[in-house]
DNA sequence: GATGAATGAGCCTTCATTCAT
DNA sequence: TATGAATGAAGGCTCATTCAT
């Protein structure tokens, strides 16, 4: 038998899922749960206490694989960092691709359901990092004599939050995990193509 | 000094903008514009009624260019379709440019903003009515010998939606006309080589 | 073609017979007449104001009606009081009964949908005048020697208000006015009979 | 020290029977008990949920009081049914007496002040379903070889209904409980005698 | 830990009426 | 006479949150 914490737990996401966290109602999640406003606010301070115990872990743990692969990435040594860009871009993307299938449901709920929370600008902020980053790895090549073509800003912000976008649609349209993975590689494989005409227009 | 329907519909744009179509409060909008509420419901019927009449122009108007183009295209002969394909996705997303930007606070709405009116679909209707079409098109090509390669549903359904979404990007962040219109042909740029490597992959 | 103020009361008189006076809307009236709020507010000073003129000569009427054939029998000797008061009841009822059927529609008004306006208790109230009447003729006759029976007086009232009702139903449940008569015929029996026994009771 | 819930339903008797349903005013409810609008919404979903509650019971009593004298009677032999009609009738006016003065209020509030509720057309729901047990009746008396003058159904309708009002004037008219019982004999001595006059008229 | 009644501000909407034109 | 935009109180109802037990 399930404890109160998880009985709340449960009935949020679905209720999040299904409403959104502004269209949730608290009592509709505590009298489905079984039990009474009281006792959920022993667990939680607040309703958006609740979403983000919901999600927090999958948004930090999302963060941290992408974070990890830039580390690695930029602990190449700069030769190599040139040689092995879209080997590390394709490795992101797998390595978020199974992270956010351990828990999709998180990521459905910070991507399409967090309005009116904290997380409603998590892609905006992921995408925000992932451009700085690569401003670093910009001067870092330049630094070599490389002369990567500039993008413009806006049209980096947009490829690079297609490319985030893309594969959480996956999950927004509940995509098997064994599909998904067939999906994957054709979008990357879009995406990389894309990339690689655009950085050769100049 | 402007009328009490201006001062609405200015203010009513704002708060949408800011806080959603479910978050916006009725009460504070004719606060803010300085007006009674009794004042409001002569001009609208209602909150959802008010959003529409932000939006819907804009809605249908860009519904119509998308539709314009592609009945063009249809009316092609086969020989043409094939060969004008993408000069015609060029124009399409040069008419659908252009046309955003005649309102783009207008369709920050629809796209961003419409939860919980009859536009929180819009977009997606807009990618489902796009790869009916494009079945059609490989329809007719296949007729004349064509083998073009199928992509799986959800591949087809994410990158339309991302080439959409690209456009409208340009909006959400706020990217001025003219700048605007370099960005365009970097994405169409990208997507194209996106499309093209998709299309030789098998 | 009708003026402003026959527009209103005709359309007033529909609302009113299908919402009655409290649910009525009055911008309903005068949207469904064609006029204005402001037009209305030429004619009458207030919605009660726009019923009562629906209402008032059907009401005074009535009670004239009623009043009439009671100073009529007032004015007889004694003697003949005594002998023609079931003619005079019976005159009485096919007097009120040829009146209403006059303009049923305004007694409809004053009987079913008066609430919250001034006649919501004109029943009630032309009940206390038959009662009182009645009792000045019992006053009457007892000086003369007669021993009339005494009904409590909450059975005089039942009785007095089911004539009434019995009567009023007639238009309530819009009975034509041909069948009505026949109605009113066995009514009236109905009613004689229960006087005549209630009378020989003690 | 009432509680919340006997405070409101307290009030709202009283709110209810000033001015009906429609008429009243939650808030005015809640703030006459002394109690906030939330709290009220912790025990009934709506106002009419409110009204139900003071009503119900009575509602629902009241029609198998009446249901069961009926079945009673249609239990007993051709012959017994003939003979024992009258008896019958008045026993089922005083069975449904009794119950009124039960809870007198209730039968108000339905009688008078449902409008807009799902009571508002009890009393013609109980005339309806007397009339229909009469024409029942009328059937298996007829097998026997008796005759029964065919009334109207107008004049059935406004009988059968100047009958039952009669009883609820009573409530109506607040008449004590002690008093109304010798009233309740006159008006039956007067209706069966209007009755036996009718159905001898022919 | 848990209860659940109570809070009270807030929601969208409707209303009869007024008044400057 | 007539307009119709504007008033603003009132309507029923929902909400996240608190707190005495």
């Amino acid at each position: 038998m399930e404890n109160t914490l998880q009985k709340i737990l449960t009935v949020a996401k679905e209720e999040f899922l299904d409403k959104g966290f502004r269209g949730a109602s608290l009592r509709a999640i505590v009298k489905k749960a079984g039990v009474t406003t009281g006792a959920f606010y022993g667990y939680y301070k607040s309703k958006e206490e609740l979403f983000d115990a919901l999600v927090k872990d999958s948004a930090e743990g999302l963060m941290k694989v992408y974070l990890d692969v830039f580390n690695e990435f930029f602990s190449l040594s700069k030769e190599e960092q040139k040689n092995k860009m879209f080997t590390f871009s394709k490795k992101g993307m797998e390595k978020m691709f199974d992270y956010i299938y351990t828990n999709p449901d998180a990521l459905l709920l910070i991507l399409k359901y967090s309005d009116g929370t904290k997380y409603e600008n998590f892609l905006h902020e992921l995408v925000e990092k992932e451009i700085e980053s690569s401003h670093e790895f910009y001067k870092v090549i330049r630094e070599f004599g490389y002369q990567p073509i500039e993008l413009t800003p806006q049209v980096e912000h947009i490829i690079v939050s297609g490319m985030f976008t893309s594969l959480f649609e996956l999950v927004i349209h509940k995509v098997p995990r064994d599909q998904a993975e067939e999906c994957m590689k054709q979008i990357h494989a879009f995406f990389v193509a894309g990339w690689e005409r655009i950085m050769t227009m100049a």
